[in-house]
DNA sequence: CTATTTATATTACAAATGTAGGATTTGGAG
DNA sequence: CTCCAAATCCTACATTTGTAATATAAATAG
């Protein structure tokens, strides 16, 4: 298994637009930041490249323009920082953590119900 | 609410003693953590050092040793680092997340029962 | 009182991160 | 072919973090 890069808070803002639009541009990408963060247009060029020279990124030109598609899939990286946070606060234990989430927030009825069909479903799939 | 301080990765190893076994010495501290981890005497000083600058730990003085309390409740830090990975990862979204990780990680029955477990009595407590 | 431990305070430094300005290259208009 | 707007490349710089060495202050042994 390949190792994942380290992917920073604000390079993972760029990760997730080119997750979800790739293979995209980098004006696009820019285009779609600056829409909902307050960044420069170079500070997310600097975030681009940082991701490409870590490996998170790759892309090809067209014309004089790149393009960028992801080089780790947004699963894998997930699956990552879920179980680094997991280890790093609640030794890897989920239970341990749902149990502080759910005595911290006060979840709705509705969505207790939900949470507990997909443990029903993750029993189901486990038994067949 | 105050703000609680952001606190790194190493230095919420100190954190972790200082929860534990407050009010506890600076060489307490080392000591415990040198056993754990491979930092030097020098390094957890800093680490000390830096969390008291950042309103994380207080100290008194009892003699020309200082010993250590936390500035913030474990569970208030815990509570805003779940939260802020929630939000960073899976848009605050529990089922999410969870749906997430039971594909993932391939839970044992009894970990999957204890789950519904943990939901049952938040759905009981809601209901009360 | 002075010397020696030994705790605490100060300084150091590289890597990562957030932020962005200036330099250079180049595709394409003319 | 030449020039320029636009794209990419390079440079910059303050903060935070991990790591640790050196300096200073002070309690206590003698």
């Amino acid at each position: 298994m390949k190792k994942l890069p380290q992917i920073s808070e604000a390079e993972y803002e760029v990760m997730k637009i080119v997750w979800k639009y790739a293979p995209i541009s980098t004006n696009d990408i820019t285009e779609r930041l600056t829409r909902t963060s307050s960044r420069s247009p170079k500070t997310v060029q600097t975030l681009i490249k940082r991701l490409v020279t870590k490996g998170a990124l790759t892309y090809e030109k067209e014309g004089r323009v790149f393009v960028y598609t992801p080089a780790v899939r947004e699963e894998d990286y997930l699956a990552r920082e879920r179980s680094s946070f997991l280890n790093r606060f609640y030794n890897g234990n989920i239970t341990a953590m749902m149990t502080a989430y759910l005595k911290n927030e006060n979840l709705s009825a509705a969505e207790i119900r939900e949470l507990r069909s997909i443990l029903a479903d993750a029993a189901e799939e486990r038994r067949e």
